[in-house]
DNA sequence: CTAACATATTAACAATTTCTAATATGTGTG
DNA sequence: CACACATATTAGAAATTGTTAATATGTTAG
């Protein structure tokens, strides 16, 4: 094997922080298992639109669904994929103010 | 402000990540800046497609570009980009590794 | 069993993204 | 200046992804 990761794996999992409602998701229940009504009363979002992003956050393995009931819970996969969440908060910090400090101010 | 980093901006920053070939060129610079037709020729991949992804990843702040003459050097943008594609790899074997051992055998 | 609720799935359509080919721009060299 | 080369841009077609509304499935309570 000439790389340890799979690309098409790899692809597949990043793919899962590419859209705004699968963000939210994620940072929705990056402290707590939520259910998905929960989710979709926080996210102020639409049931089916959720459900869709999830089974995608599922599949690429970003989150994990427990059954208890009627309830699903989803929760993140683990802890790692929480500090991935962090970490995109700290790069992006620094992004910003990059952005604002290259604000060219010719006179 | 409620957040800390505009959603927009994480969005958008994210979304660089999301694609094959984007991905492919984080890796291939990831240790050495590069000219375009380096990359073009390391991805064996189209001029104006590369071209198109590399516009995309600097918009999306992922990377920087630093012109010498005709030609024009790719790079990430920092360490902290770096450090989030090492960490996408570690938790990816982990991911990997979990789906193995959740093959369930029943005999 | 049936009703009520939670979630998932489907299908058609809309929106977005990507690809490809052509062309444009910019830069150094003769 | 003219040519060669490196890179960027454009535009339209093709492919992918997301939305919406309707419906299906699964679970518990009565």
């Amino acid at each position: 094997m000439i790389q340890k990761v799979d690309m098409d794996t790899k692809v597949k999992f990043l793919h899962g922080f590419a859209h705004k409602i699968r963000i939210q998701i994620l940072e929705c229940i990056k402290e707590e298992e939520k259910t998905v009504s929960q989710i979709v009363k926080d996210l102020n979002g639409n049931q089916s639109s959720i459900s869709q992003h999830l089974a995608c956050l599922k599949g690429c393995g970003l989150i994990r669904g427990r059954q208890e009931g009627k309830y699903m819970y989803y929760s993140l996969r683990n802890q790692q994929v929480r500090d991935l969440l962090s970490m995109f908060d700290a790069v992006l910090e620094d992004v910003e103010n990059d952005v604002e400090s290259c604000e060219n101010h010719i006179d």
